[in-house]
RNA sequence: GCGGAUGUGGCGAAAUUGGUAGACGCACUAGACUUAGGAUCUAGCGGAGCGAUCCAUGGGGGUUCGAGUCCCUCCAUCCGCACCA
C-alpha cells in the first residue's frame, strides 16, 4: 500500500517555500496589514524541546489563515542572543559567548525550520550582533537626553527643561524627577557652571547614574531587577539575593507609571494579565501629612490612604533604614535602637520575607505631634516599614490597620477606636470603613466622605497635600556582566557624559577572561583602553531587557543603517496585532516594551503609543516524566556492599500499587517471589553471589526516573532499557502478567535531568511536521498549561494519512474526479469551512482539529473523491499542515503556492436544514425525538407533539399545563 | 493573608453560551482481514440494571418547564503578589 510519505514531502516544501521567498512581507502594499509576533527565544544550549514551538504553531496558523484572508502578513522571528547562561559557559570555559550563542542560534533555526513556520527569515534579528544593538544604545541615548514633562504628559527633549530653566529656574516646572532635587531660581541656574548644569539635569533625565539599593548577587555577580528576583532569590539559578548600595543606571519608568496604567484598559489582554501589571504598579491615593517632631526642628512626613483615621494614631513608625533615626534617638534608647537597625540592616530580604509574620521593633524616645488634635505620638523603628515605600515613614492606625494592630498589641501601646461598630469586635480592623467616632471635626461623618475632608483640612491648614503612590519602583539599568550590550556613556569628573552618536555602536570589547575583576569590577573592567577620548566608559552593559523592550519595531524595518526602522514603515505596520507569549512576562518585559514604546512614541519616532493590541498567553507544556520502579536490594552484609555486584530488580507498575496497598494475594504474592528468585538464580550463578528476595512485600522498592524515549503508552520497552546504561545490561524486570512492564508516570517540568525532555526533532522524524503541528494544537486550549503526553499522537497522524487517502488509492494512484458534489457533501465542507473560520478567530485551535477529523471521516465514509470538495478542504487545512496541504494543492493541478490562494468563504445556504430534529421533553427530561419542517408555526408543532403516542405515553392521562416550543431546539411539555 | 483561574469518563478534552452532557482523539474490549504487524476496517466503551429505566459535570443549597453553564456556600488544585501604610 503507498503511503503518504511525509519526509519527503515536507523537505520538499520547505526548500520550495525558502527558494521562492514565499513568506516574504512587504512593506508596501494595497492589502491591509496584520502583524503576528511570538515573544522571540533566548537561543539556550539544550535545544527546543516540544513546549517551544507551541505558541509559535498557532501564530503561525494565525499567520496563514491572515495571508488567504487576503492581509499582508508580518511574521518575523528571532533570537534574543544576550544572556546569562552564554557568559556562564564563557567564565568556565573561556570561549567568546559569541561562539556558543551563534551555535545555539544555528541549532535553533534548525529545529525550527523543520517545523514548517511560515516566517519571513529575512527580518530575522539577533540583539547581540553590533548592527542591532546599535539601535539599543541609540535609544539609551535618547532616553539620556530626554526628560517627562507632567503639564505635557509626554517626554521631551532635555533643550525644552533646559530653555525653562533659563527662563524661570524650576519652581514652577512639572517634571517628574528625583524626591532630592534641589530648588533654584533661573539666577542660580544661568549663574551656574555647565557641570553644574549637568549634575542638577540628571535629576531629570528619564535615564541616569544613581547610588542605588539594588538587589545584589554574589553567586551570580551582578544586580538583578526586582523581578527577576523572587522570593529573595535569583529567578534563574535560585541564589541568594542581598540589598547593597551601589552605582548604577536607573530608567525612570515611574514617569510612565500612570499612562502605562490607565492604558491598560483599552488593551485586548486577559483580565489575568492586566490585573497582575495593575497590582505591579501598585497605584494608591492618599495623602501626606506632616507631623513635627516634638522638641526638634524635624517634621515627619507620612504617606496614608486612610487620613480619615488620623484620630486613630497612636504612634508613628519609621524604616530601619531611616535617614533621621540618629537624630530622633533619645540618648536612653540609643543601645537598643542602634542594636536594632543593624540586626535589621543586616538581615537579607530573603530573611525579612521569610518571617513576615513576627514582630519585631524599638521605640526611640522621640514623639511626634498629631498635627490634628496637637497629641504627642511615640515615634518607633520597625521593619516592616519598608524604606522603598511611600516616605518610609508610617502613621500607625491599630483600630484600622492589622499590622499596626498586631504592632501595637505586641508592645502594649494604645488601640483608639475611630469607625462606629468597632466597639464590640475582638479585631476591630475587621471593619474598615463606617461612620467616624472619637475624631474631632470629622466625628459623624462617612469615613469615605472623611477622607476627603482630613486631606482638605490638612491642606488648608498647610501640614499636608494629597498624594498618590506607586509601588513600582525605577528600573535597575545596569548588570555586571560582560555578555550584553555596553551602555555608550563615558565619565568626566564623576559626569556621565554620552559618546557621539556617529560612534555608535560601541561593540563589545575583546577581553581575556569573563570574570569580574579581582577587585570586584565589572568584566569590562579588563579590556584595555576602554576609554573615550581618554576618559573612562562605563563598565556595566545592559540587562536583557534592553534589547526585548523594542525588537518588534526592528522587524519592520531590519535592514536600515540610517534609524532602528523608518517612521513610514513604522506607521505602515503599527501595533502588532497578535503577540503570544507566556505569563512569565508579565511585570518585566511586557512592561518594559510598552515604556519604551511610549517613549519612542513620544518623541514622534513612532505613531503608536502602545506596541501589542492583543496578546495571548500560550500555557506551559509540561513534560511528563516516567518512572520504574527499583527493588533495594539487601543482604546479610547490608544494603551497601560495594564489592559484590549487585542485581538491578525492577518490578512493574501494578504490583507495586498491590504491594503498596496490600492487595496481593498469597498466591500472586508467591509467583512473583518466586519468579524474582528464579532470576536472581541466573543471576548468582553468573556472578557468583546469592541474592535473594525473602518476602515481596517488605522489599524497599524507590522510583527511578527513565528516560521517556524507551516508553510507549506507559509500557516500557525493555530490550531499549537495558541497553539504555551499561548498569542495566543484566536488570532483572518483572512484568505484569500480560508481560508488559508498566512504568508510572508524574507531571513535571521538562528538563534533562528528569529524563521527561521530548525533542520535536524526533517526532517530526517519526511523524512530520504536520503531525506534530496538528497534536500540539490537538492537546488542549492554547492558554492552558498541560504536560506533554505523545501517547495521543497516533490519532492525528492517522487523519492525515486518512485525507491522503481521499486523494490517493491503496496503490498511490491519484483518484480524484470531476463529479458534482452532492447537497450533503456540500454541507460536510462548508460546516467545516465555518468552523475553521470561527475557531481561528477565536484562537480555539483544538477544536478545529477535530473538526477536521470530523470531516475527513465523513467523507471517506462517503468515498468522496470530488474536486470540487477537496480543494477547498485542502485550504481550510493548510495553516495547521502546510505541507500536507501544499503537495495535495499541486496534485490538484495548481502552480501557484497554497499561500497565494484565498480562503474558501462558506455558502450557508448549504447549512440550511428544511427539517429540524427536535428533542422532546416532558418535565424537563428528554422522552423523544420529533422532526418537523422548520417553518412549521410553533402551534401546529405544538398539535402534533401532543398526538404523538410517545407522548401521550408519558401524559398518562393528564393534561399538559404548559408547551414550550423553542425553535430548532427543543419542545418541552409541561405536566 | 490579598488577587486571579480551574474542577466534566481510565486519559486529553467538547458542549451552538440556559435546551439530547461526554463531540473528536487516546487507551481498552470484541470481531473481520491478514504476508502476524507499533497496519487497516467494523462494533462497543461514564456508572447500575436482562430490560423499560434510573443515577452522574468537586460537595451542599437556590432560581428555572429545563442548570456543566446563572446565584449563594463550602472543598480541592494551580498561578500571581506578598509587611505597599
Amino acid at each position: 500500500m503507498a503511503e503518504y510519505n511525509f519526509r519527503e514531502v515536507e523537505k520538499k516544501w520547505q526548500k520550495v517555500w525558502a527558494d521562492q521567498h514565499i513568506y516574504r512581507a512587504d512593506n508596501q502594499s494595497g492589502k491591509p496589514k496584520f502583524y503576528a509576533l511570538d515573544m522571540f527565544p533566548y537561543p539556550s544550549g539544550a535545544g527546543l524541546h516540544v513546549g517551544h514551538p507551541l505558541g509559535y504553531i498557532a501564530s503561525d496558523i494565525v499567520s496563514r489563515y491572515k495571508r488567504l484572508k487576503g492581509f499582508n502578513v508580518l511574521h518575523p522571528i528571532g533570537f534574543d542572543s544576550f544572556g546569562l547562561p552564554a557568559e556562564q559557559y564563557a567564565i568556565q570555559t573561556g570561549q567568546h559567548p559569541a561562539i556558543t550563542t551563534e551555535q545555539n542560534i544555528a541549532r535553533y533555526k534548525e529545529q525550527l525550520k523543520n517545523i514548517g513556520f511560515s516566517f519571513d527569515w529575512e527580518r530575522e534579528v539577533q540583539t547581540h550582533t553590533p548592527v542591532y544593538y546599535r539601535w539599543t544604545q541609540w535609544i539609551f541615548m535618547q532616553l539620556f537626553n530626554s526628560w517627562y514633562n507632567k503639564e505635557t504628559d509626554k517626554a521631551e527633549p532635555v533643550e525644552s527643561l533646559v530653555a525653562l530653566f533659563e527662563a524661570q529656574g524650576n519652581e514652577t516646572v512639572q517634571a517628574e524627577c528625583d524626591d532630592d532635587t534641589p530648588l533654584f531660581s533661573a539666577g542660580e541656574w544661568n549663574s551656574w557652571s555647565p557641570e553644574e548644569q549637568l549634575k542638577v539635569l540628571l535629576h531629570y533625565r528619564l535615564t541616569f547614574p544613581s547610588e542605588a539599593v539594588v538587589n545584589w548577587c554574589t553567586a551570580l555577580g551582578t544586580v538583578l531587577a526586582n523581578d527577576e528576583v523572587k522570593d529573595g532569590v535569583s529567578e534563574r539559578g535560585g541564589h541568594p539575593v542581598e540589598r547593597k548600595k551601589m552605582k548604577q543606571w536607573m530608567m525612570r519608568i515611574t514617569a510612565y507609571a500612570d499612562r502605562l496604567l490607565k492604558n491598560l484598559q483599552d488593551l485586548d489582554w486577559s483580565e489575568p494579565m492586566k490585573d497582575m501589571q495593575t497590582n505591579w504598579i501598585g497605584k494608591s491615593f492618599g495623602c501626606e501629612l506632616q507631623f513635627k517632631v516634638d522638641k526638634s526642628d524635624r517634621v515627619l512626613t507620612a504617606f496614608t490612604t486612610r487620613p480619615d483615621t488620623i484620630y486613630g494614631v497612636t504612634f508613628m513608625v519609621i524604616a530601619p533604614e531611616h535617614e533621621w533615626i540618629d537624630e530622633l534617638t533619645t540618648p536612653g534608647q540609643e543601645p537598643v535602637v542602634k542594636e536594632y537597625v543593624n540586626a535589621a540592616v543586616n538581615r537579607s530580604e530573603r530573611e525579612r520575607q521569610m518571617d513576615v509574620k513576627s514582630v519585631t521593633g524599638v521605640f526611640t524616645g522621640s514623639y511626634a505631634i498629631n498635627p490634628f488634635n496637637q497629641e504627642p505620638i511615640p515615634i518607633w523603628v520597625a521593619d516592616y516599614v519598608l524604606a522603598g515605600y511611600g516616605t518610609g515613614v508610617v502613621m500607625a492606625v491599630p483600630s484600622s490597620d492589622d499590622r499596626d494592630y498586631r504592632f501595637a498589641k505586641h508592645f502594649e501601646l494604645p488601640v483608639r477606636l475611630v469607625i462606629d461598630g468597632t466597639q464590640d469586635m475582638e479585631d476591630p480592623t475587621e471593619k474598615k470603613h463606617g461612620i467616624m467616632i472619637n475624631s474631632g471635626i470629622l466625628d459623624g461623618m462617612d469615613s469615605k466622605k472623611a477622607v476627603q475632608k482630613a486631606i482638605e483640612h490638612a491642606e488648608k491648614e498647610g501640614f499636608g497635600k494629597a498624594k498618590v503612590n506607586f509601588k513600582m519602583r525605577d528600573a535597575v539599568f545596569s548588570r555586571q556582566r560582560y555578555w550584553g550590550e555596553p551602555v555608550p556613556a563615558y565619565f568626566k569628573d564623576d559626569l556621565p557624559y554620552l559618546i557621539e552618536e556617529k560612534e555608535l555602536p560601541l561593540e563589545l570589547p575583546a577581553i581575556d577572561q569573563y570574570r569580574p575583576t579581582e577587585t570586584g569590577e565589572p568584566p569590562l573592567g579588563r579590556a584595555k583602553d576602554w576609554t573615550y577620548k581618554g576618559y573612562p566608559i562605563e563598565l556595566t552593559t545592559m540587562p536583557g531587557w534592553a534589547a526585548s523592550s523594542w525588537y518588534f519595531l526592528r522587524y519592520m524595518d531590519p535592514g536600515n543603517d540610517q534609524a532602528f526602522a523608518q517612521k513610514e514603515v513604522v506607521d505602515y505596520w503599527g501595533q502588532v496585532d497578535l503577540y503570544l507569549g507566556g505569563t512569565e512576562h508579565a511585570t518585566g518585559h511586557l512592561l518594559y516594551s510598552r515604556f519604551w514604546n511610549m517613549f519612542l512614541f513620544d518623541r514622534g519616532w513612532i505613531g503608536h503609543e502602545e506596541p501589542f493590541k492583543k496578546l495571548i498567553n500560550q500555557g506551559m507544556i509540561q513534560g511528563r516524566s516516567n518512572f520504574v520502579y527499583r527493588v533495594v536490594m539487601q543482604d546479610s552484609a547490608g544494603e551497601d556492599n560495594k564489592t559484590v555486584k549487585t542485581p538491578e530488580v525492577f518490578l512493574s507498575k501494578g504490583i507495586v500499587d498491590r504491594i503498596e496497598k496490600s492487595n496481593l494475594t498469597r498466591a500472586e504474592k508467591e509467583i512473583i517471589e518466586k519468579l524474582v528468585n528464579e532470576r536472581l538464580g541466573e543471576f548468582n550463578a553468573k556472578n557468583g553471589t546469592d541474592w535473594t528476595i525473602k518476602s515481596i512485600d517488605s522489599a524497599k522498592i524507590s522510583p527511578m526516573h527513565v528516560d521517556v524515549s524507551l516508553v510507549n503508552n506507559d509500557v516500557l520497552d525493555t530490550e531499549a532499557f537495558k541497553n539504555w546504561r551499561p548498569e542495566l545490561n543484566e536488570a532483572i524486570i518483572i512484568p505484569e502478567a500480560d508481560q508488559t512492564y508498566l512504568c508510572g508516570y508524574e507531571i513535571e517540568k521538562m528538563s534533562k535531568s528528569k529524563y521527561n525532555v521530548v525533542n520535536p526533532d524526533d517526532i517530526i522524524d517519526r511523524y512530520g511536521a504536520d503531525t506534530l503541528r496538528l497534536y500540539e494544537m490537538f492537546l488542549g486550549p492554547l492558554e492552558q498549561f498541560k504536560p506533554w503526553n505523545t501517547n495521543g499522537i497516533d490519532g492525528v497522524f492517522k487523519f492525515l494519512r486518512k485525507l491522503w487517502h481521499l486523494f490517493h488509492s491503496n496503490e498511490g494512484e491519484f483518484i480524484v474526479t470531476d463529479d458534482a458534489p452532492s447537497p450533503q457533501e456540500l454541507k460536510i465542507l462548508h460546516k467545516t469551512i465555518k468552523k475553521a473560520q470561527e475557531d481561528i478567530e477565536n484562537y480555539s485551535f483544538n477544536t478545529s482539529v477535530s473538526e477536521f477529523m470530523i470531516c475527513v471521516n465523513e467523507l471517506s465514509a462517503l468515498k468522496c473523491h470530488k474536486r470540487g470538495i477537496l480543494q477547498d478542504l485542502v485550504v481550510i487545512i493548510s495553516p495547521y499542515a502546510p505541507h500536507i496541504a501544499e503537495e495535495l494543492w499541486h496534485k490538484l493541478g495548481n502552480t501557484d503556492s497554497i499561500t497565494q490562494t484565498t480562503f474558501p468563504e462558506f455558502n450557508a445556504s448549504f447549512l440550511v436544514e428544511s427539517e429540524h430534529e427536535y428533542p422532546v421533553s416532558v418535565n424537563g427530561k428528554m422522552r423523544a425525538k420529533m422532526s418537523f419542517p422548520l417553518d412549521m408555526p410553533k402551534d401546529d408543532i405544538e398539535k402534533q407533539v401532543l398526538a404523538s403516542e410517545a407522548i401521550q405515553k408519558w401524559l398518562d392521562g393528564k393534561s399538559p399545563k404548559k408547551v414550550i416550543v423553542v425553535p430548532k431546539k427543543i419542545v418541552n411539555v409541561v405536566v
